[in-house]
DNA sequence: TCTGGGGTCCTAGGACCC
DNA sequence: TCTGGGGTCCTAGGACCC
């Protein structure tokens, strides 16, 4: 019904304004595929990356029913002929670069949305190097012949349309969306296919008895609205109807930083948590320092027992890129959050650090912090840097005041907590 | 089935300021 | 005794995405 081939592609194009010059480019099952390429064993077999849960899964797994983020058990239990690696971050990361290298030299209007896929706009680039849907089929090729990766394209009018098309046309496909036939192509879709109905929205919209994007498509925004809330009915409503107008940014910046620990159903002493919370710091504030960034908001998550999710966070009056000033924050937020961790159990603990932005070096001279080198200390089998070391030296703990925090106080010589 | 590790965006109430 | 309006920031939570 529509354009998977590069030779059906060559018809007449919409004028400009109205063209389908949108690419989404989206690697098939990223991490397994990179090891299928750098195993030739794995080729043609069921791979699985990833042990407690589900990182990606080739498509000979996918089609025995295994998926992204299911748990270990139940995707060996469906396919008990998979061969399951440890996932090679550093690997994906190189493989990414290289993709996002083909896709620059393609076009400088890349948006990356995540390690695996990106928006690209092709529009002014017809006389140079002809239609988009030519462009991505020579993208595809150059993806594969220089990096030895499958990749879907999707093309479109708007990025929506795109992201679709490519989702549609996976695996190792080309899908164009021409502009004449958008609402064919988008109305006999479930409405999961929308960008923000996920498995809650899902379920309101199907009580209310929608299925498909059609079916939302004919509800009035109002109506919707009773359903989903004014928000989305808004944002739902325009996508259903094919409007999207959102353009492809180039340099977008990162909104927050962060890393966590899944802790499993043992009982943690306060001091362990406390110990993997501060491994956590010194981990993201590395990398923040490493980006040039300072945060001035600093987030405490927690999982527990059953499950639910909560966070709490605190805004520094200045911000910071510190080890120990993060740290101090963090250690706050979990004597605050003690009692709930006591009544509920911890099996996550995370931290994120938001509200980021760019700072001149002089914040970045530390008096006691090396930004390199190994950790040097082990607590409760957890590696520190001397950082924390450092700061329980000079102040017997690692936290301070609130007050402090809040800039209100100021330098080093501020009231400190008891440990306890 | 029993759950990892990274993110984004939106909403809403309260504090605070003018 | 009765009592405005608007704006920004902070905090927390919820939903969603890969």
């Amino acid at each position: 019904m529509f354009v998977s081939d590069v030779g059906a592609a060559s018809g007449p194009e919409n004028p400009q304004g109205f063209e389908a010059s949108i690419l989404h480019a989206d690697l098939d099952a990223f991490y397994a595929s990179v090891e299928q390429r750098d195993d030739p064993r794995l080729r043609g077999r069921p791979v699985i990356v990833g042990g407690g849960v589900v990182l990606a899964a080739s498509y000979e797994a996918k089609a025995c029913g295994v998926r992204t983020a299911s748990s270990g058990a139940l995707a060996r239990r469906l396919c008990p002929d998979a061969i399951v690696v440890p996932p090679r971050m550093s690997a994906y990361a190189e493989a990414s670069r290289a993709v996002f290298e083909v896709f620059r030299q393609t076009t400088p209007l890349v948006e990356g949305i995540s390690i695996d896929e990106a928006f690209l706009d092709v529009g002014g680039l017809r006389k140079i190097s002809g239609s988009p849907t030519r462009i991505a089929a020579q993208l595809r090729r150059d993806v594969r012949e220089q990096v030895g990766l499958p990749i879907t394209v999707g093309v479109a009018r708007t990025k929506f349309l795109a992201k679709v098309a490519s989702a549609v046309g996976k695996p190792d496909g080309l899908l164009v969306v021409p502009p004449d036939r958008e609402i064919d192509f988008l109305h006999p879709l479930p409405v999961e296919r929308l960008w923000g109905v996920g498995k809650v929205t899902s379920r309101k919209l199907h009580d209310y008895g929608i299925g498909t994007v059609a079916q939302l498509a004919a509800l009035s925004e109002r109506e919707l609205s009773t359903v989903v809330g004014p928000g989305s009915a808004r944002h739902l409503h325009a996508l259903a109807w094919a409007r999207d107008p959102r353009r492809v940014q180039t340099g977008r910046r990162r909104r927050s930083i962060g890393a966590q620990h899944a802790l499993g159903r043992r009982q943690r002493s306060f001091a362990e948590v406390e110990s993997m919370a501060a491994a956590l710091v010194d981990r993201v504030v590395r990398r923040l320092r490493a980006a040039g960034w300072v945060c001035r908001t600093v987030v405490l998550r927690m999982r527990f027992a059953d499950f639910e999710r909560a966070t709490r966070s605190i805004t520094l009056g200045e911000a910071s890129a510190r080890t120990e000033v993060v740290l101090a924050a963090v250690r706050s937020l979990l004597v605050q959050s003690q009692p709930l961790i006591a009544e509920r159990g911890l099996t996550l603990v995370g931290v994120a650090l938001t509200n980021l932005d760019r700072e001149g070096a002089e914040q970045l001279a530390l008096p006691f912090e090396p930004d390199t080198g190994p950790p040097v200390a082990e607590v409760d089998g957890v590696r520190l840097d001397t950082a924390l070391d450092a700061v329980r030296a000079k102040f017997g703990s690692v936290a301070v005041t609130r007050a402090a925090l809040l800039g209100r106080d100021r330098g080093v010589s501020v009231p400190i907590l008891p440990d306890e």
